[in-house]
DNA sequence: GCCAGCATGTAAGGAGTTACATGATTAT
DNA sequence: ATAATCATGTAACTCCTTACATGCTGGC
């Protein structure tokens, strides 16, 4: 019984949450108050290497770090718009984050790369289909890349904001990489190589 | 009305299926006969690029492709074994798989990289911990690559697996450059870098 | 006049997981 | 002895998504 006490002494065993969770505990962590809307923009920025959690997760996912102890929060009026709820992150809500950066086991990057599963399956693609779907990932990637590039601009030098920029960094040098690797087969692809029929 | 119809046309319309589904389906594209037990065996070479089912949603993607009318079985017994049901792709599912690879709408890769939003986080690591997080990943890289190594061997230059084969050359490529650039990051994490407390 | 942005939330459902159950055979 | 392999399947659950509902403000 109880698998979940990783380490046993005086820390009280907590939930073990998904990574959304921890994600969105993460941005409270760098001290402002935000609405869910704010988080989800904020969120927005992940999509580069992790996905970006539905508006209406983002909700819920506060409601739950609430129930935990981990978020507090106040209503907040508005003239002429709906009420704005704000979040804030509680020191037990600060510990519970730093336990999963610090101790919780790391899971292997998960990987759907749905033009590769294609490719994988190309015998049965009509002539052509192939070195049009290779044609069409490089240039997505080209704008995500563009994408992530503007975003690295806007970070800048922020000390506050260091490890967000060494993560734009590795996604560039990722993406970089990407659209390298993936010209390689596309050059395997003659026009007639893709079985016919 | 009808928003899925995606060529009018003499064709007809067919349900929207997860990639899992056509996965499967694919597999059985190749023309054996197979059980969802040897099923599960050749999907753990998806987990390269994309992830690998459960046993337990391979059965069931088989269940619904079954009642689709692209898949059909037929039950054999063995001595002391519970008997096994063989699955073999119908001409419709052959046409479905191809309208799937040559017509069908191409969702971005999605990537959860979860040492990446650790790193992302980093302000808030102990000391060390981030150097930590990037040595064991370029560790866990590096096994995953090899074992791929072994898959790509294992396929040599048969021309049926040609196309796995390339997303194997890719997948090499790609793991090779994941674990140089993963290094960059790393070259910049010196002890004191992450923030005491 | 219409659309985008701000702001929150519910409902319904699909995708995918783990854990469990069963039971013979072969290898260590 | 006991574990792994073969072989299938159910139950219960979590994660996450889309679609919808509401309603004001500001810009084109």
């Amino acid at each position: 019984m109880s698998n979940r006490h990783r380490r046993g002494r005086s820390e009280a065993s907590r939930p073990v949450l998904p990574n959304t969770s921890y994600a969105v505990l993460g941005f409270l962590a760098f001290g402002a108050e935000l609405s869910g809307y704010e988080l989800r923009q904020w969120a927005l920025n992940l999509r580069f290497f992790y996905w970006s959690p539905a508006q209406s997760q983002i909700y819920g996912e506060l409601r739950r770090l609430e129930a935990l102890g981990y978020v507090s929060s106040r209503e907040v009026e508005q003239k002429g718009r709906p009420d704005k709820r704000l979040h804030r992150i509680t020191d037990a809500g600060r510990q519970a984050f730093q336990g999963w950066l610090n101790e919780a086991p790391v899971e292997p990057p998960v990987l759907k790369h749905s033009v590769a599963l294609r490719l994988f399956f190309g015998h049965l693609a009509r002539p052509g289909r192939l070195a049009e779907l290779m044609d069409e990932y490089v240039a997505a990637t080209r704008r995500l890349m563009a994408e992530l590039g503007e975003v690295r601009q806007s970070i800048g030098q922020d000390p506050l904001f260091r490890y967000p920029g060494l993560v734009a960094d590795w996604g560039e040098a990722y993406y970089s990489a990407e659209i390298d690797t993936a010209k390689r087969p596309a050059g395997r692809l003659m026009p007639g190589d893709s079985a016919p029929q």
